[in-house]
DNA sequence: TGTACATCAGTGAACGCGCGTTCACTGATGTAC
DNA sequence: TGTACATCAGTGAACGCGCGTTCACTGATGTAC
């Protein structure tokens, strides 16, 4: 392994284990056992490798968790979703969270070859999944599947987001029976047939 | 108005503008036009400061926008809900996210009395309202109304973060009908009738 | 009323600190003869 | 093989900067006589 590549693993390690908030270079010369200097042949400056690092990241999540099935019922697929969901973000958003104010990092991301998109794939895996049913009937022609995408996406933001705000790094304990009830809800709505 | 509150009062006009990411005790002593070191000798620190102003800019944002009303359908009610927790988040996300990774303006936060509890408000005002459409009979008896409330108060979230992370100040663009799409999936599911 | 003094909120230069970044130097490695 | 030199990735002390915070000082105001 280059030295370079050293560098993105040991600094995708510290986001992965404590987040981007409070990152500094030093901390990374010491979690990869060098001196700072070396960062700066290697990268043009600290977004740069944090950027490469946030790729990283998105990338060894993905792998870990695998992608939610969608051979089951709508019923299943959708749980399987959310729980897929829920362990994406609550991997990613103490990455991302700590990079607010500093625009420049995103704007790197960005430009590299997109991942998951950070959760915005989440998203259209999502909605591409329910067209799918949708052709299979299982899932009415005036659903929205965007919108759909965007109740269930953001349910598991914000299941994850207040941890993330007061600091905490373990994963939130979701009310027993929350995953089952958000499903049955986007399932069969919530007025009386 | 005492000095002590025009200084609070400068800070939270300053949230307001551009968030709490960056915020210098230097920038609210020139915005309030007085010494930096008059802010010491009102606040313990810059920490208490900000944990006040914020508490006043939640309920500046609450008195501003009012509360969504109860009154008419359920597809009413749900629209103008999720039109105001719109409004709501954009307003407070930006304040709230610049204060990652510093828990302790989040504990200050929290020891005030609660204006709106920051959001999570939001998600018990909903929940009220639908069990009292449940008594009605214009919502489901076997719906969980945090489940609802989780998923309608997320979708919020998720429509206004990306902005966030990338330091726009606007209220982000809604698709067009992607409002009324979430409510009719809220009201009605996904799956065949 | 006029004068000398006490008080104290407000001032802003200065302090200590941690940050991202730089660059003169080190020392291991490769090369020429 | 042995020796002198060139190269260059790696080093880490030092730099410049901006931050939150402090504190000796200022000057307006109130008070005593």
């Amino acid at each position: 392994m280059s030295l370079r590549d050293h560098l993105i693993a040991a600094t995708t390690r510290l986001i992965a284990e404590r987040g981007t908030a409070g990152l500094t270079v030093r901390d990374i010369a010491r979690a990869a056992d060098v001196a700072v200097g070396v960062l700066y042949n290697h990268f043009a400056d600290k977004e740069e490798l944090l950027a490469l690092a946030l790729h990283q990241h998105v990338r060894d999540v993905e792998r870990r968790i695998g992608r939610p099935g969608t051979e089951g019922t709508p019923a299943e697929n959708l749980h399987a979703f959310v729980t897929h969901a829920l362990a994406a973000h609550t991997a990613f958003l103490p990455a991302f969270a700590g990079l607010i104010g500093q625009p420049e990092v995103f704007a790197r991301f960005d430009a590299l070859p997109n991942p998951m998109a950070g959760g915005r794939g989440l998203h259209t895996a999502l909605a591409d999944y329910l067209r799918t049913e949708q052709a299979n009937g299982r899932v009415t022609a005036d659903t929205d599947p965007d919108a759909v995408a965007t109740l269930v996406v953001g349910a598991c933001h914000e299941l994850v987001l207040p941890h993330v705000f007061r600091g905490r790094s373990e994963p939130p304990d979701v009310p027993p029976g929350r995953v089952e009830a958000l499903v049955a809800t986007v399932l069969h709505g919530i007025t009386p047939r």
